[in-house]
DNA sequence: AGCACGCCGACT
DNA sequence: GTCGGCGTGCTC
């Protein structure tokens, strides 16, 4: 109500009024103005041990506000610990305890001054040891960083230290086996790749900046690439960053590159202890470590003098991530690339549309693999799916080459991007749809525990008796699942081994390296599951790929719907057949769909070619840039109201400089979790000014809408 | 963003 | 009667 109240006399001054400037930017900088002859006098009276020297210390704080927090440190004497800019502290912060702040400015402190601005003056708790300081590269990283996605310079510090709570530490790993130590000499790379190395090293023999957009499917050799150049930069006495995109695939790969780089190599990622974490982070600092490994949290690893950063599977969306701050990685790394006279390599067998588009502009050196190595790539079969009755999903086509496949002993993997038993629980006699009441989303019918549950919150009911709307007794599940295609199979072929890989078959610890570990092991014939089959590991004994419904992920209400299709089909496809020649069959209700003929051919042009004049005429990335606003809340109306006034605004103030403002409306999941959500689209590139203007708009909305939650989200990964 | 204080519903 | 839900306010 009181949101109402106030907002309410705002507005009258006039629509879009509200937002300017009240309590925007506060203060730093007061009291200074005392003489400093003050604060030497004691020196005689009580002997060196027992001085304090007083700092003024200025933080910036992991909270949305803006402005610096002044703080109080006590220096032990002249020798007592020092405290400088750049350095992490932990200082208490309202009812807080410890929080991570940054020091942006440290100034002479009367020791009389007990309050600065109103405020009394608490001293700094810890300062961090200088190998966590913020300096040089990072902190250029740090602002831009804050800057690009903007956020106040605070609320990105938490990237840059290790043991961090974005990073939730995980019990021990299991440790991978040791690799042969590969003799360099040994490896001779095929044309192609030495036409890429020699790029690569001539802007490292230049010291200058590069990017490199390394397009070659799966098999093609881009690692032996990454492993070359990253010799080539250690050589040089520079370091090397290796990004990829999940902690799942980070121990093969460190084992990999350990063996070529001996201990010099370290992982940093979310599944160690914060103080293993520590110990890299120090290590690296002190330049004990010359190559640092892992997903996206790796790119704030102190290293000195990176002279390449290697992003592996650059198009995954893992990289950008999915809480404040919302940065994308393979952006952030260009960005530390370029500030370091570095050469980035972005690799992928399907690029990002907006890597691609970069490399087509010239921002980034193009270079192709175009053949796999060892071996063809794996024939592809759509089955046209019309008009064929197929009570368990397969294809007389699919089950053929599955009896094949098992008779001669080969594995198979079946993907099926939809987990549960069935998508939905309906009434037989009045039709009633059973629904999650927080978001009035169609539960999905699961097996094991035999429940119906929501995916978008945790809401999870027994399966009832009778209908809730007509005490009816007959249900109809509708829609398949993993957990289905599980049982499917299982009477289907009744002496196959299977596993089910999805996110119910691993939600143990461990589970999902067992599941695949064990399928590797060829303990099993066919691995049945969701996305999650098509990443990981390199299945020697896998023959056949099935995907069950490749038209599924199109008709998502998403603009990158297609794109992340065509990723998943290609990448799912490259599963068969690495080691000897492979079959893929995709089933699909759209068989001459461009992406999944594109997909089928392996043919990612023929993909840009269908895609990017969709992209063009809404004026989608990669030809706008896109800027997510969401709004959501208890109270449908009062989001509503506050979605309303924030687009007017947008539009009074951002539409001159050529940004589309696009809504507001419902957003695709209208409500999850009991709350309202609304979302406005900007289409276009908000400049520096823009961008803090902008911020300080949401702020001022959330302070005119108390009930009413407002993110925003630069360069957002989906629009759903 | 946290974290505590404070006022209304359903439960041993 | 209490436990506990989350709306509200504050943070150098």
């Amino acid at each position: 109500m009181l949101g109402w109240a106030r907002f309410g006399k705002a507005a009258g001054a006039g629509a879009g009024v509200w937002f300017t400037m009240r309590g925007a930017c506060r203060k730093t900088s007061p009291v200074a103005l005392h003489a400093p002859s003050q604060f030497a006098f004691p020196l005689f009276l009580v002997g060196a041990l027992l001085i304090q020297i007083h700092k003024l210390v200025e933080v910036a704080l992991p909270v949305p506000l803006d402005g610096a927090f002044s703080y109080r440190f006590l220096q032990e004497g002249e020798d007592g610990e020092p405290i400088a800019v750049g350095d992490l502290v932990e200082v208490p912060f309202g009812r807080r305890k410890k929080v991570l702040g940054l020091v942006l400015k440290v100034s002479e402190l009367d020791p009389e001054t007990k309050k600065v601005d109103g405020f009394v003056l608490r001293n700094v708790a810890r300062v961090h040891g200088p190998e966590y300081r913020i300096q040089d590269d990072r902190l250029k990283l740090a602002q831009w960083i804050a800057s690009y996605y903007a956020l106040p310079l605070g609320q990105v510090v938490p990237l840059f230290h290790p043991p961090s709570p974005g990073t939730k530490a995980r019990k021990k790993r299991h440790e991978s086996p040791d690799y042969p130590t590969v003799d360099p000499g040994s490896i001779s790379l095929i044309p192609a790749q030495s036409d890429v190395v020699d790029c690569a090293t001539q802007w490292l023999k230049d010291e200058k900046y590069g990017a490199m957009m390394l397009h070659g499917v799966t098999g093609s050799g881009k690692t032996e690439i990454y492993l070359t150049v990253m010799k080539k930069a250690l050589a040089q006495g520079r370091d090397a960053l290796f990004l990829l995109p999940e902690i799942a695939l980070t121990p093969q790969t460190l084992t990999r590159i350990r063996a070529r780089f001996g201990d010099q190599v370290e992982a940093i990622h979310s599944g160690m202890s914060a103080g293993q974490r520590c110990r890299v982070h120090e290590a690296a600092a002190r330049g004990e470590i010359k190559v640092v490994v892992g997903p996206r949290s790796a790119l704030f690893a102190p290293l000195k003098n990176i002279g390449v950063i290697v992003v592996d599977e650059e198009h995954e969306n893992s990289y950008k991530q999915d809480e404040t701050p919302r940065y994308h990685a393979r952006h952030a790394a260009l960005v530390r690339g370029r500030d370091n006279n570095a050469v980035v390599i972005l690799g992928s067998a399907t690029p990002d549309l907006e890597s691609m588009h970069n490399a087509v502009q010239g921002r980034f050196q193009l270079k192709a693999l175009p053949e796999r190595m060892g071996g063809e790539l794996p024939k592809v079969e759509v089955v046209d799916m019309r008009g064929v009755s197929q009570p368990d999903g397969l294809s007389p086509v699919l089950r053929d080459a599955m009896d094949e496949t098992l008779a001669a002993g080969q594995q198979i993997i079946l993907f099926y991007n939809r987990r549960g038993f069935a998508r939905a629980w309906q009434c037989r006699d009045c039709g009633e749809m059973m629904e999650c009441p927080n978001c009035d989303i169609a539960l999905t019918y699961h097996l094991r525990p035999r429940r119906l549950l929501c995916h978008y919150c945790d809401h999870n009911i027994k399966v009832p008796d009778t209908c809730p709307g007509c005490c009816g007794s007959e249900f109809l599940p509708s829609g398949g699942g993993t957990e289905k295609v599980e049982l499917n199979l299982q009477s289907l072929f009744p002496e196959a081994k299977i596993l089910r890989l999805d996110h119910d078959s691993t939600r143990r610890r461990g589970s999902h390296q067992n599941i695949l570990a064990a399928f590797a092991r060829r303990e099993a014939d066919i691995l049945v599951g969701t996305q999650m089959v098509a990443k990981g590991h390199h299945f020697p004994g896998v023959t056949l790929v099935g995907v069950l419904a490749a038209d599924h992920g199109l008709g998502l209400p998403d603009f990158r719907a297609s794109e992340r299709s065509f990723q998943l089909l290609t990448q799912v496809a490259g599963r068969s057949g690495r080691t000897r020649s492979g079959r893929v069959i995709f089933q699909s209700y759209q068989p001459e769909h461009p992406v999944i003929m594109a997909a089928a051919q392996h043919d990612y042009s023929a993909f840009l070619t269908a895609e990017l004049p969709v992209r063009k005429a809404l004026a989608y990335p990669p030809y706008r840039r896109l800027v997510r606003l969401g709004l959501s809340g208890k109270r449908l109306n009062m989001v509503q109201e506050a979605a309303d006034q924030l687009a007017i605004a947008l539009r009074n103030n951002l539409v001159s400089g050529g940004v589309l403002v696009m809504g507001p409306a419902p957003a695709v999941f209208p409500r999850l979790n009991d709350r309202y959500r609304f979302q406005i689209i900007l289409k276009g590139t908000l400049g520096e000014e823009s961008r803090q203007w902008l911020r300080l708009c949401l702020k001022s909305l959330s302070e005119a809408y108390g009930q009413v939650d407002v993110m925003h989200d630069f360069d957002p990964v989906s629009i759903y």
